[in-house]
DNA sequence: GATGAATGAGAATTCATTCAT
DNA sequence: CATGAATGAATTCTCATTCAT
């Protein structure tokens, strides 16, 4: 698992790209792709604004990096090292620490990742990388539906209304209706296995 | 309630803005604000762009306007009539009915108005318009909870989750990733109900 | 032979085509199509910036009309009401005439026209419009051939040389090398015959 | 006639200069000085982009050596070893066969030259280099003019004129209107001979 | 009032030139 | 010395807004 070696120059670089696509995220998800002018970005990079497009072919271009960026940090944080072997509630357990850890540790990645649906300007690589996140929790709905212990609705209508409450709590923080603790994200979980799960 | 007489200047000009708003409405649902040109509107609303100038007095005021009207729309869907002698589950029956009859015959509206939280452009009215129609729902959640109907959980928080859950439903579907039927919304209610009310 | 009827503003409008084209014509021929920025064009043609691109698609597609303008005109200049029956040696001088005429009368689009081979950016209507002036000089020097009048090479060198004896001799006037005035056009003509003609 | 000696570093940084002239040339030649940006001068020359400016000042010092070059190259091609004594019709010879031999040996540096007047963008010592190559020709066509050989016209018209058709014939040939070979150029030369001297 | 052509400020993008490595 | 990543001024092009008709 040794990273190889990099000279320093890369290290730049690659430091540099990182900071393009944190700006450009912070940026997006505050202000929406069309409202985001490529020089606010460079600037909020400290990088000079032809310097993006050493790295990015175009701003679109640069968008669906972010994308790529941002989804695969989510399926990391759900997908890796995930223990499938537990019982279903210990799971949703296990699925909801990981989704709203992600949302708390990353909130811009997270308010990106729902700011609009980006399908417009999305590639080919990043609407798989969406399906690559589904199709485990997808998978996992399905076998509960089948148990017995999901509630009896399409798998795909039950991921949506659970990632929304999740998406409607976090946005209702950011506009400033509400304080996410704790124990809110507790009680969400709750009211999330209530979703879920047959009475 | 009669409407005041009006010349047939004014209704065409009524019917112009009308048309406009709805243009804009539709263009702002789907490519957002800065990803549309006034122009566009215009020719959408088939109108002359100096047009809009003329009932407008820029692009932000009509996006304003936008909000506010898909704003009242769903207030009056919402509360007009709304009978809150009935019992909680009755209650919420009937918000649900209204709230899902609000998001099935006006798509583009409801779209529009989870785009983006358009917060940046919002005046004071239509700050006032969002409270205006929280408050009644969330006096039932209190109320709810109080007689021990409710989950017990901040009542902006239910509501931002049940909200969340609908938009979830809705985004799933325009993204094609489910259609939403009759039944699927009755299951919908039932899940709805189930993060409402304690087990 | 009527002119159709044009409103004052269809009138406005072509008015500033023309002055857009004109512009680009001088500037273009002056300091080459990349070496001209779009607003110096604009500034010359005392129209704002942005009012190009309401008549011409891209800088690319200004430049095709600028061709275009001046082949017409060129071709206007060397074709209409020619006298095809004449003596090889009048019909010579007639085309001298009208093609020395065009290069004095003209010195810009004459520039313009020489300025480089505008190969890379030219559309295939601009390609046609060169071969349909080419053809009926082309069909009088095969035709001369023929008849023994005209010297024995291809058609297509011997005018090629022609023209270019002209571009030459204006070329170097340009760059102030001698003053070309009637008699100089008139030795020219002699000596371009002597080129054309079997000794 | 021993040329210097030179340290091995010398050499390859001559070398570095003749390759940035060579690749300046084409790319100068085939797109014109405004349409080459200078990494593409490097990568074709395959060195840095940041070198160029290590042997040439600026971009416009760049073309101005290449044009220079090219320059020199043509009076090496014309005057070297020029025997002077021949009569009027084997001098003219002599000097169409350089003339040819540079257009058909060097046909990228041919273009260049006559791409477009380089006139902006030349200093000094390149207008002189113009004057040193065609002092003897001007001085040869003078004569010749006084010994009644050639046609009573101003001698810069008729350089410019026997100049122009050749570039016209290469031009012809580049643009794909014909093939010129030895033949045609054969016959070019009676053509221009027949420019150049009274019938 | 209504129009849409005209505008110029501002957007995305390119490129001559510099400079740390 | 050589490099090529970095830069920001300049370029092409767009669009919110105005105003003559």
């Amino acid at each position: 698992m040794t990273e190889p070696v990099k000279s320093r120059l890369q290290l730049k670089a690659e430091d540099k790209q990182q900071r393009i696509i944190e700006a450009a995220t912070r940026l997006f998800a505050e202000k929406g792709f069309h409202g985001t002018a490529v020089p606010e970005v460079a600037s909020l990079a400290q990088v000079g604004a032809g310097t993006i497009y050493r790295y990015f072919d175009s701003k679109e271009a640069l968008v669906n990096a972010v994308f790529q960026h941002a989804k695969s940090h989510l399926k990391d944080c759900l997908i890796t090292n995930f223990n499938f072997e537990a019982s279903p509630r210990a799971l949703f357990h296990q699925f909801w620490q990981r989704l709203t850890g992600f949302a708390k540790d990353h909130p811009i990645e997270f308010r990106f990742l729902e700011l609009q649906d980006h399908v417009p300007y999305l590639d080919q690589h990043n609407r798989n990388l969406e399906l690559e996140i589904l199709a485990p929790i997808w998978a996992f709905c399905v076998k509960s539906k089948l148990e017995g212990v999901a509630r009896n609705m399409p798998a795909e209508a039950l991921m949506a209304m659970i990632w929304g409450s999740l998406v409607g709590l976090m946005k209702a923080e950011h506009l400033g209706y509400l304080v996410v603790n704790e124990e809110t994200l507790a009680q969400a979980e709750d009211t999330c296995w209530a979703m879920f799960s047959v009475a």
